[in-house]
DNA sequence: CCCAATTTGTTCGTATGTATC
DNA sequence: AGATACATACGAACAAATTGG
């Protein structure tokens, strides 16, 4: 059993619990990956002697967490599946839906890990990965007229941080810096009514990323560890003073970004 | 649109599914919080007009999601729950057994967000916290004589920074440095028989851990980055040296660290 | 200590939906 | 179109756990 290490704590598991950690052991006991196909259900009634009841709610659990799918009709089945990133997303954001955190708190991690994206990325990039960067910085080229266009270039802007981690070999990287842009991009920005679009938010932003781009295309990564961070800390004292507020709510599975 | 003869819409959700989310909506749009209880399952089978099966499975996604527990008898029920750090960790984990994360890929990390950490924690920890870390590092006091023991203070030394990180008042800050720190606990060093235990990664660690300490102590902001940016540089080095590799497997849930 | 009420947990039999051949 | 193989859903009954009298 997986937990054979079970802690002293007396909490006991569910019966479907136990069948889905068990389930979990054999996939790795027996070196299944994505792809492969679980025991039907007739089969794991049978090896467990639990009803059918019992055996289809522990793989809810285990479809639950996204290590599995299922699928009707002959050939069909329990197959293992690689856990997807917004699985991923969707299941951590609600662990932060508990916490708060502050735009201080976001800036913190992003101020810390963007730059050295940056630099480990420069110098690294194709010509079309820059084009592509370049692209999405097209739409943001002119300053927004209303909160809500400023709304969306703030989201486009985001994607291009998201983009960029895509590119990152890094897998760790790459997803919490995803995450992250993903969590903002569903922040509701909370701003008085009279406020006007900050035009100081769009010039400086678009500044940097230009300036960004030359960098990785120039292979600067000194160059563009500091550009990078000096954006950040911009972005942060910009969002700080737009009252910015983080709305706790669930994240929807599908990826905004 | 494309012929029948490619899949049917993938994103289709199973009746216990759809459950699951309106209830997860309910959650979200009444303002139910930690401990409120939904509704029992017999009106659950009432209000969504289906079998008693159907909703138990979607307890059972949202109870695998660590959002609800339950509990039998007289009041007892399905109640909301704080998503534990455990849980989060354990799941977030089962993404990345299906990544191929390096040591490089980690230290990456590690070396960008500890030192902004420690940097962070100068002089705002108070006597008995600083004790506390203080504690930990007398299980490596004495250098190690096995490779098992190696082992273990190298445990010991990855608690240390789980300490730290729980010491901080940024969630998601604290969250990334544990989940990172755990998931090196839970590798498996494979190290060729006639390895000795290293004695400059136990001298290195032990001398970086106390001048930490001292530099938290005295509140010395960048003496405290500086110093865990070292150790991070030379734990990586030392790390890749040993041919450390990461094993794939499902983190248990039960925390190590 | 037992009993009764309440609520989730489990079982079984049957029927339906869906994809493949 | 029909047969087959699989998951999906339903409903009624029973079991287990917890609380309070």
């Amino acid at each position: 059993m997986p937990p054979a290490t079970t802690r002293a704590n007396p909490e006991r598991l569910s019966r479907p619990q136990q069948v889905a950690e068990a389930i979990k052991s054999w996939v790795v006991a027996r070196g299944w990956g994505p792809g492969d196909r679980l025991p039907s259900e007739a089969e794991l009634i049978d090896r467990f002697a639990m009803a059918k009841g019992t055996i289809r709610e522990a793989i809810r659990i285990l479809e639950a967490q996204g290590l599995v799918k299922s699928r009707t009709g002959p050939g069909g089945g329990v197959f293992v599946h690689r856990v997807s990133e917004e699985r991923a997303t969707a299941l951590l954001g609600n662990y932060f839906y508990f916490q708060h955190l502050t735009i201080d708190d976001v800036y913190q991690i992003r101020a810390a890990l963007e730059p050295e994206l940056a630099a480990s990325l420069a110098g690294e990039l194709s010509d079309p990965q820059l084009r592509a960067l370049e692209d999405v910085m097209t739409c943001y080229s002119e300053p927004a007229t209303t909160p809500e266009e400023e709304r969306a270039q703030h989201i486009a802007s985001l994607r291009f941080h998201a983009m960029l981690a895509e590119m990152s070999g890094n897998p760790l990287l790459r997803f919490l810096i995803r995450f992250i842009a993903n969590m903002l991009a569903d922040i509701t920005v909370s701003r008085k009514l009279y406020a006007q679009p900050n035009r100081e938010l769009w010039s400086t932003g678009l500044d940097y990323q230009s300036r960004l781009v030359a960098a990785l295309r120039k292979g600067d990564k000194d160059g563009a560890r500091r550009i990078l961070a000096e954006h950040m800390h911009n972005a942060h004292r910009l969002m700080r003073a737009q009252e910015t507020v983080l709305t706790q709510r669930f994240l929807p599975e599908g990826k905004i970004i």
